[in-house]
DNA sequence: TCTATAATGTTATATTATAACATTTTTAGC
DNA sequence: GCTAAAAATGTTATAATATAACATTATAGA
């Protein structure tokens, strides 16, 4: 069993990005078709629009994109679109940004491990069950009975880190 | 050397709540004259807010208790003072709440590692060094130069979980 | 086809946070 | 003490994020 993954963000020979979205894409498509859900048009338009990069997205972000989609695109379009991707883990939240970034593995259900690049804005999804378990023990441990841990990280990843972008916080 | 502490949030019993608050602001006050900068009455009262329990308060209640006491108490007048007791480590932020809650650690630097009651709100702070260090390893590993993980937690406290207030999450 | 449900459209508004500039308070030098 | 500079706070306005409430349309299953 490996103990820790991580997401393509970082890969900065520019990954083949492309395909990186499509993947993201029929992964998402094939989760609903098992969980017996929806992926409608505009759900799958939002998600894609997520997967446009590995940097988080606003609500209002995605919003300004699709109003030159879909006459009478409003707030509630695209929360209620990312609620659903939410609940299917296809979409995170970086609570610390108000912001948005596709799952690359929506199956296995997880908190969030997430290295948010404080210059570039790349967030890379970090996957590392031996963190889960320290967390995990420490809190059952105070007597708490937790759901999954979500943990932000701000710093500088190893483009900008190398492109001395700024010291580490 | 410790491994873990616990803040005093889940202690049932009803803990010595009023000093509990006296020390926090205790402790505020020789930081502040340590570092030469000035708790003002504004911050100390504001500081004294969020200590009135160990639940997460928003900017927008404290200002409710602010302006029954101060005329034209505003936003800013809350988010200065707040923006003020973080940077010096005196409060931290929820960000899943978008709330505040006072650092019962504030000499020693850290990111935050907190457990946050679904059911009462109550959120005690934990401080496990194994945590923060299997965290920056894999940081490190990935090539990313970390500053101080924020983890948050949702799930019930040892109270709730006892009262069956729900399944864990 | 009909009906129930799910999804989306639409309008309005709530909640959280900051910008910009005026005034007051405090500190430090004299 | 007086004064200038800096720090803190007051004040008004508005930006950014998110949800409520109800109308309409699309879809799936009987």
């Amino acid at each position: 069993m490996e103990l820790m993954t991580l997401s393509t963000a970082f890969m900065d020979t520019g990954h083949d990005h492309a395909n990186c979205m499509e993947s993201a894409l029929d992964r998402a498509s094939a989760l609903c078709g098992e969980r017996g859900v929806r992926l409608t048009s505009l759900r799958r338009r939002v998600l894609e629009l997520v997967w446009v990069g590995h940097k988080p997205l606003g609500a209002y972000e995605i919003l300004e994109t699709l109003k030159a989609e879909r006459r009478g695109a409003a707030p509630p379009t695209v929360y209620r679109a990312l609620d659903f991707l939410l609940q299917h883990g296809l979409v995170h939240r970086i609570e610390s940004l108000n912001s948005f970034v596709g799952c690359p593995d929506p199956l296995k259900p997880h908190g969030g491990q997430f290295l948010i690049c404080r210059s570039c804005g790349l967030t890379a999804e970090l996957n590392d069950h031996r963190i889960d378990q320290a967390i995990r023990n420490s809190a059952n441990q105070a007597g708490f009975a937790g759901g999954r841990p979500m943990i932000e990280i701000e710093g500088l990843c190893p483009h900008c880190r190398d492109a001395g972008e700024g010291a580490p916080g």
